[in-house]
Order: structure tokens, then C-alpha cells, then sequence
DNA sequence: AACGTCCATGTTTTT
DNA sequence: CATGGACGTT
């Protein structure tokens, strides 16, 4: 590499000096120290000097933050303004900032707390002329990102087939997360793309963003650190504001976030990082392990705290887990220990489970669902836990064909909705009206009859005459440039615009977001839309008018939106949840999911095929939160056939299944795939990856779910073609087909469905 | 300017 | 298969 991202001019201050009088002590019974174990203890009590907590999953990291962040502000070592805390995410920021408060009141709002692109906002906003922005810039989300980008590439004519403007973004990404500014970039840097222009484009880019008066996320950290590195007196006064400085999921962090928060921790050094190596997951946007792993060479003289004691699951568990992440090489290595007592009478091993395919693995899961149920918990104690996105499918389906309440984490979010990003776009326009992005968006959103040509014309007249689009709009209007229908509807839509912005004073903004959206026929649009997904575009309409009457004003809401991109968790009902490995990092059920442990599935191939050793050590950690999710109880599950992009492919197992150690792990396969005698079992017989599981230690045929009560049926139906049946959601049907315990049946009312014969009785 | 058709493509994702 | 983007047609 050309550049050592790590190379600072300068280097590290010696420690200040301790204010005089020294901190106030603290009681040995405040509360937050309550019942912490002695590694708690000591993590939350050695607040002075650099600080690198290594707490695995399940250790209790929040509480160590959290009881930190109060006891720093008890002993008065510091006032809250003067101490930084990052995330990553919003929901962790929050979660901290409300736990911090339940402990110390008030104060907490005065905290620097938030994710690393929040602070940097809050700092850039007083320091964007250095970088060449106005204090009001905007944030652009990655969908604005990409567009700006495809411009800056049509414009210099690259061939968007031969590099997708997709993947430059990426290379981009990726070296904003190392800090490298285009100047910084090595000339060979990502050379086979665009005919090797990449960090010609990327400076282009960054250009034309500075010409919006706009960043993207990257440019958050990217444009903090510049403005730290271009003014000593900048960077002194920060680093002399921030005293303690606490930083959760370090192993997440990138170059850029890492240079960011050394700099920040030069002066005081009293820094505490808390992460977990095996948890690092990725990498793949940028995070840096290295970043965890030199912390004592970066921090000389820093205190190493390690958790080890897990107070989530059950020793069956967390040994599984160990005995997989064993597998990994450079690790910092903990071992995680129980620090619950458990009955040993009443836990259960790891459970892994072969199944015939997807449709078997999709039944068997709910059917365990229901049995958990049953078994008197809830369906939001339970998880399924995929690697990726599509294996969410069969799941669905089936769990709604059996009627058992979900709810899929992950989608797309609320703010990155077509419908919502338009509206966003008008709100924007009316509000900035020099907001080209915006405006480009929805000129002709709903058709207004601008083409091509038009929208080209509108473009050169606002180069010409120096002016925002809007404007040179305005002026085209009013010559006669434009063909007759462009111009009407242009016309129209300049003067709605300037009529909305004199009502910015006047009406409440959420009124006139309404009004907006209702006079421009956005909404319209959608109500004559008779796809099937435009009612519920309407109804995220109404829902994001609703929402803006949480804001002040609409500049506060647009801010807010561009860093706050979640969605609005509904009201907690009990659902079983669907999402990512990667979603589930940091949340804990009771009973968890882990299909698909197939491979090329997971270890997924194209992490293997483009990482090789360390894409699968990554995989394995992904595979290791996964199972640390769990409290009480994890059923992996694998399939010998799956189809993929519809082409039905015959499956290994995992290697991460034999890769758990046997002591912990229960084995078992599907009938039909072990005792023969079913048609398909012969091709099952023959498939390698079932000679290996089958030569797996202590595998067994599955008889009935182990964790009971097991839903012991019979493989062959009793019920016959044409038999009347009664369904409690479907009412009376009649048997079309039987396939194992599975029917299709032929509802009176509700048309033909399939499902399982557990749930009809012959009439 | 709007609609249709063909082809490539197909992880993980916060801000 | 199913989606999205590019391109060509009306």
C-alpha cells in the first residue's frame, strides 16, 4: 500500500497532567456498581489512561459503558459535555443515552453521545468552510450518492457496463473508510475500473458534491479528519473539550473512525475501546480488526480488561460457540465462562439437523416454533437467523400458511422507500430551493411531460446563467425555448413550487407537507396506481406527514432524516423475527434459528471466492454470533437440496456443523434422508455431503423435536383425496392433495392453500 | 415521451 | 425466478 493510513505527523502527547484537587471518590455501593463482577469492576473504574475492554458476547458491555459513562460523572472528573461516547448505530446510541440516564438524571442529554457520523456532523457544521462546504450543507444518502456519481460518470463518458457505477461507489467507500482523500490515493488504486480513472472520478466526485454543497457519510468522518489535520488550533480545541472518551463495537471500526478518535484521545489519552474480535463481522465495509488488535501499541501502558463471564447462555451453548470460533487463527482469545448457574439436567445440547430441502427446513423450524410455543414462551423470544437475505422466503411462506405471526427485520427501511424519498425530495426542494438533487428527482415525478430534451435544457440554461436548476427553470419558463407541453408543465410546477415556499411561514409544516404532497398530485399518482404495493405507498405518505409533526420545523426533520434512517419499530406484538446474522448482532433470544448451514450458502461462496481464508474466518464469526445469540436453546439446521435461482442444487453441509464440538452438539437427520426407503433417500445416499454427514460423529436419526412437545405424527397423511375438512382459519375445504402431512386443500371461502394436516380435522 | 422487451444478475449493510 | 437496467419501439 502507498500510503500508511496510520502514519501521523505527529505523535502522541504524554499524558496530561491530573487536575488539581483530583476526582471526588465514589461510594463503593452507588448503584451502578452494583453488581458488577470484578472484571465489570475494573473496567468501569479504570477511567484514567487508555483502556481496551475485550468483553465477549453476553458479558455485559453495555452495563460496563454505561456504568462507566456514570461513574466518570459521579467522581466529577468531568461534566457531561466533555465526554464523547460513539456508536455505530442510532439504536445503540439511544439505548445507551437511556440507560445512562436511568443512572444519572439529567446530565445525560449534556453527553456527547451518538454514532461517529453524528458527532462528526455536529463538529463539521462548525468548521464546513475549511472543507469548502456551507454550514448548511446537506447529507446525502446512498441513493443520492450513487446518482451524483452516475453523473459525474456519464458526464465523462464511462462506460457504465464495463464498471458499474455501483461498484466505483464501493472502491470509493472503501477508501473513505481508509481516509484516503483522492490526493492520497495510490495511482494504482482500482486501476481496472473505468479504464483506470477511478480516483480521477472519485476527485470529480467529491467535486461535484462540494459544488451541491452536499457529503455523503463517508465524507462525514473524511472532512472532520481534514479539518483536524488542516488546523492545529482546531484539533487542539477538541481534543482539549473531549476528556474521556468511550467507544463501543471497536472491532467495527474503520481506518478514517480509528485516525479520528486518536486524534480526539491525543491529549487526554483516556480512552476506553470495548469490543470483541470474534465478533468482527465487518470488514467487508471497511472495518479494520487491526484496529482491536494494536490498541496497546497505539495506547502504550493500556489497561487490557477482559469479560469472560457470559450471563446469557446456557454452557452447551457457549462451549459450542468456543469450540467453533477455535477454528479461527489470531484471535486475542477469551473463553468465554458461564456466569449463570444452570440445572445440567435441564439444558439442551446444540441441535443440528439434517433436512431434505428448504421446504422441509422452513416446516421443521415452525414446526418447532409452535412446539415452543406451546411449551408456554413467546414467539418474540425466538429468532431465525439467516445469512442472507433470500433465505427469508420459504420462511415466510411458511409461517404464514400455518398462520404463526412474524416479523422480518431488515427490510427496506421506512426513509429509503420510493415513495417516501420523493415526497423527501419535494420537502427538500421547498425547502432549499437550490437543491438540485431534489429537484431533478421530482420535476418530472408525476409526469409533467419533460423528457429528455427538456430536462437537458433546463441543465444548460442553469450552467450558463450560474443559477440552481430551479431557477434556470424559472427563466426557461418564461422564454420560449421549450415546446409547448415541457413549458405548461414546467411552468406549473415552478410556480407551485415558489406558492409551497411562501407557505413555509404561514402553515404548520406538517400541513404543508400534506398540501405539498396532495396540489404537486404525487399522491394522486399513487391512488390511480393499481399496482398492488400503491395503497401502502399512500398509507407510508400519511405515515411520513405524521411524522414530520415530531419535528419542530422542517429543516430540524430533514436534518434529522438523513443521519436517522430506521424504521419505526411498530408496537412490540408477539412475533417471531426473521433477519440477518448481521441484524442480530447485539440482541439475544432465547431460542434461535440457524438455517441454511450449507455450503456456499454459509460460509457463503462469494465471501470464500473473494477473501478466501479470512472471508471464511469471517463467516465462522458470523456463524459464532449467531449461536451467541441464543439463551436457552439453537437448532441449526442444513438442507441436502436447495433450489437456487431456481435451479435445484444438491448441498454440503456446512463445515461449520462438524466444526462444533461433539460434547456440546446434538446430531440428527431427517428420516427419509437416513432409513432409505423414501424415493429420493437413494440420490440422498449417494450425495457426498451426506456420506460425510453421515459418517459424522454421534449423528442419529431425528425422532421428534427434543424439546418437546413433540408434534409425533405419522409421515403418511391420514387424510384422502376429497375428504371434507375444517380449517379454524379457513373454514371447510376439501382435499386436493396429500404430500407427506402436508395438504392442499381447496377452501370454500378462502381459496386454495397448502398447509399441514395438524391443523384441519375431517368434518 | 412512454411503454415494452431483452439481457445480465444474483451477500452481508449502518450512517 | 424475478428484478432492474439498457435499449429499442410506438
Amino acid at each position: 500500500m502507498p500510503t500508511d493510513p496510520f502514519a501521523l505527523d505527529d505523535d502522541f502527547a504524554p499524558p496530561a497532567p491530573r487536575t488539581a484537587g483530583g476526582p471526588l471518590p465514589v461510594a463503593p455501593d452507588a448503584p451502578w456498581l452494583k453488581g458488577l463482577n470484578p472484571e465489570q469492576l475494573e473496567a468501569v473504574t479504570t477511567v484514567d489512561g487508555p483502556v481496551l475492554v475485550l468483553s465477549g458476547a453476553g458479558t455485559g458491555k453495555t452495563k460496563v459503558l454505561t456504568a462507566r459513562l456514570a461513574h466518570i460523572l459521579a467522581s466529577r472528573r468531568a461534566q457531561p459535555w466533555q465526554c464523547l461516547a460513539v456508536t455505530f448505530t442510532n439504536r445503540a446510541a439511544r439505548e445507551m443515552k437511556q440507560r445512562v440516564a436511568d443512572l444519572v438524571g439529567p446530565p445525560a442529554q449534556d453527553l456527547w453521545l451518538g454514532t461517529f457520523h453524528s458527532l462528526c456532523l455536529r463538529i463539521l457544521r462548525r468548521h464546513a468552510a475549511m472543507v469548502g462546504l456551507g454550514s448548511d450543507f446537506t447529507v446525502l444518502d446512498s441513493d443520492d450518492q450513487l446518482r451524483v456519481l452516475k453523473q459525474v460518470m456519464e458526464a465523462e463518458r464511462i462506460d457504465s457496463k464495463a464498471s458499474p457505477p455501483q461498484a466505483l461507489m464501493g472502491i470509493i467507500q472503501r477508501w473513505k473508510d481508509r481516509a484516503l482523500t483522492p490526493d492520497k490515493v495510490g495511482a494504482e488504486g482500482g486501476s481496472e475500473l473505468a479504464g483506470g480513472r477511478a480516483r480521477e472520478l472519485y476527485r470529480l466526485y467529491q467535486e461535484r458534491l462540494r459544488g451541491l454543497n452536499a457529503c455523503d457519510f463517508g465524507d462525514l468522518l473524511l472532512h472532520t479528519l481534514t479539518v483536524f489535520l488542516a488546523d492545529a488550533s482546531v484539533l487542539e480545541h477538541w481534543q482539549g473539550h473531549f476528556h474521556y472518551l468511550l467507544v463501543d463495537e471497536y472491532q467495527d471500526t474503520n481506518v478514517a473512525q480509528y485516525l479520528w478518535l486518536r486524534l480526539l484521545a491525543q491529549k487526554h489519552r483516556n480512552i476506553c475501546c470495548v469490543g470483541d474480535d470474534d465478533q468482527s463481522i465487518y470488514s467487508w465495509r471497511g472495518a479494520e480488526v487491526g484496529n482491536i488488535l494494536r490498541f496497546d501499541k497505539d495506547f502504550p501502558g493500556a489497561r487490557v480488561v477482559r469479560l469472560e463471564s457470559n450471563y446469557r447462555s446456557t454452557p452447551h451453548i457457549l462451549a459450542a460457540a468456543s469450540g467453533l470460533i477455535a477454528h479461527n487463527g489470531g484471535r486475542l482469545g477469551k473463553t468465554l465462562r458461564s456466569g449463570l448457574s444452570h440445572d445440567a439436567d435441564a439444558i439442551e445440547k446444540v441441535r443440528t439437523r439434517a433436512v431434505w430441502d428448504g421446504e422441509a427446513e422452513a416446516r421443521l423450524v415452525v414446526e418447532e416454533i409452535e412446539a415452543v410455543q406451546r411449551g408456554g414462551e413467546k414467539l418474540a423470544s425466538m429468532a431465525i437467523l439467516v445469512r442472507a437475505g433470500f433465505q427469508t422466503r420459504e420462511f415466510e411462506e411458511r409461517l404464514i400458511t400455518t398462520g404463526v405471526p412474524y416479523r422480518v427485520v431488515g427490510g427496506p427501511r421506512f426513509y429509503e422507500r420510493l415513495e417516501i424519498r420523493d415526497a423527501m425530495a419535494y420537502l427538500r426542494l421547498v425547502n432549499s430551493p437550490a437543491d438540485g438533487l431534489a429537484f431533478e428527482r421530482i420535476v418530472n415525478t408525476p409526469k409533467r411531460g419533460l423528457g429528455e430534451a427538456a430536462i437537458q435544457s433546463i441543465h444548460i440554461r442553469a450552467r450558463q446563467d450560474n443559477v440552481p436548476l430551479l431557477e434556470a427553470a424559472r427563466r426557461l419558463v418564461a422564454g420560449d425555448e421549450l415546446k409547448p407541453k415541457p413549458r405548461q408543465g414546467l411552468a406549473k410546477f415552478v410556480e407551485d413550487v415558489g406558492r409551497w415556499r411562501s407557505l413555509l411561514d404561514s402553515m404548520p409544516h406538517a400541513e404543508l407537507a400534506a398540501t405539498i404532497l396532495e396540489e404537486s398530485g404525487y399522491q394522486e399518482m399513487w391512488r390511480n396506481d393499481k399496482a398492488p404495493d400503491a395503497p401502502g405507498r399512500v398509507e407510508n405518505l400519511k405515515e411520513l406527514v405524521a411524522a414530520l409533526e415530531e419535528y419542530d420545523d422542517l429543516p430540524t426533520f430533514l436534518e434529522h432524516v438523513a443521519l436517522v434512517m430506521e424504521n419505526d419499530e411498530k408496537a412490540e406484538l408477539d412475533r417471531v423475527v426473521i433477519m440477518t446474522l448481521h441484524g442480530a448482532k447485539g440482541l439475544e433470544f432465547d431460542t434461535v434459528f440457524l438455517p441454511g448451514w450449507e455450503e456456499e450458502v454459509f460460509p457463503h461462496a462469494r465471501a470464500l471466492a473473494e477473501t478466501g481464508t479470512q472471508g471464511l474466518e469471517e463467516e465462522r464469526r458470523l456463524a459464532y454470533v449467531g449461536i451467541t445469540r441464543a439463551k436457552k436453546r439453537v437448532l441449526i439446521t442444513f438442507a441436502a437440496n436447495r433450489r437456487i435461482y431456481n435451479q435445484w442444487k444438491s448441498q454440503l453441509p456446512s463445515r461449520f456443523v462438524e466444526e462444533l464440538p461433539d460434547a456440546h452438539v446434538e446430531r440428527m437427520a431427517d428420516q427419509g434422508l437416513y432409513s432409505g426407503g423414501l424415493q429420493e433417500s437413494r440420490a440422498a445416499w449417494n450425495d457426498p455431503g451426506w456420506s460425510r454427514a453421515r459418517h459424522g460423529a454421534q449423528t442419529r436419526q431425528a425422532a421428534a423435536p427434543s424439546w418437546k412437545p413433540a408434534p409425533a405424527r405419522d409421515p403418511e397423511s391420514d387424510f384422502k383425496l376429497g375428504d371434507r375438512v375444517f380449517h379454524d382459519k379457513f373454514g371447510n375445504g376439501t382435499v386436493l392433495a396429500v404430500d407427506g402431512n402436508k395438504l392442499e386443500i381447496a377452501f370454500d371461502k378462502a381459496g386454495t392453500k397448502k398447509v399441514l394436516d395438524s391443523y384441519v380435522a375431517v368434518v
